[in-house]
DNA sequence: CGAGTGGGAGAACGGTCGTTCTCCGCCTGT
DNA sequence: ACAGGCGGAGAACGACCGTTCTCCCACTCG
């Protein structure tokens, strides 16, 4: 097994121990008895427990904006691929494991005391913000438009990863659908 | 000091504590300095931490449920009433010591570990969804525009959390009446 | 085939956790 | 004044944490 095959496989064992758990809920051993790297290769890869929070966190950053920007591009018209973030959340949050965003939840734990995790989180949430603004400029959308579909779907993760159900998603977007409509009304009144 | 004024300390003491550095976060030994309750006190209190976190997250219920009512109480109209809530929120975000909705944080970090936890979290969201349901129901709305709300209170608590400002609770109000007044166009067309 | 080395298993270490216990000073009742 | 017990301070305890170290096996290279 070289470093690389190492490296992955010990990301993905504390991205889901981590997510399940909580990062101060789980120990380094459990991270190695789920990924089968010895305690001394992870510290060789990893030099502390907070190097490896944040190489899940970039790996999770990684996945949802290949997630977000391969459900836009799926979707045809550009009113479809600024609420094709709404059917990503769906599909997301009907995985059996779902338990809401892990960047919320890292936040919520440690981001009062972990400032490289602060910063993560807030630029991973200010990179979303930019992506919808981007496809919410190709319908000629305002930057405030941006911001509430962002709020939209930050409330649907929590609400889902709480109350269950992939449904909060499905609510989401009729409310996103009624806020695109009703800018591009106003601003393009046919 | 009597046992209602020691109870009182220690979970105001606990409360401040777990939310700036999160429940796993924070020791008794920390409680008790922060209280100025002795060890042997608290215990006899709350037979556990687990007991105290219960008690902390119940008094954050009822300060929520209190300011939202207020924050309602004080409006005019049922469409303020409605709206109230997002200046609630505004109030809230531009304290310096926020940091985002407690429940959520809270669930975060051991809904997935302590039951008792996330059924507190999941009863309180599900309070929150049911007053605005009924104030919602005031101006005739359907359960769905209550959901969107609600998911948008969410949100606005969440991004606050990360990127700061209570201008998100203006976004959020500001998306909240866009979302009212078309709902009341719909089936009130006048 | 035999010396050297890199990596695995897991013990060890210092620290902190939740919880309990010990000790002692102080109030009470008579 | 004095026995008795209540409660406070904080030491003690066992468990677990993040991190390092030791030991040993297996493989490489000559």
């Amino acid at each position: 097994m070289d470093d690389d095959e190492a490296r992955r496989r010990v990301v993905d064992a504390a991205d889901a121990l981590f997510y399940a758990r909580g990062i101060r809920g789980v120990g380094m051993d459990a991270v190695r008895s789920r990924s089968g790297v010895s305690l001394k290769r992870i510290y060789a890869l990893f030099p502390s427990k907070d190097d490896l929070v944040v190489a899940v966190l970039r790996g999770r950053s990684a996945l949802w904006n290949e997630g977000v920007a391969g459900a836009a591009a799926a979707a045809g018209t550009p009113r479809e691929r600024l609420l094709a973030v709404f059917d990503f959340l769906e599909r997301w949050f009907c995985e059996d494991d779902f338990r809401g965003c892990a960047f919320i939840n890292a936040f919520g734990e440690v981001g009062g005391t972990s400032p490289v995790v602060a910063d993560l989180v807030r630029s991973q949430k200010a990179d979303f913000v930019e992506h919808v603004a981007a496809l919410v400029d190709e319908i000629g959308g305002s930057r405030e438009l941006a911001a509430q579909l962002a709020l939209l779907a930050e409330g649907a993760q929590t609400t889902a990863a709480i109350t269950g159900g992939g449904e909060t998603a499905r609510v989401a977007r009729r409310a996103a659908e009624v806020l695109v409509d009703t800018e591009l009304a106003a601003t393009v009144p046919a």
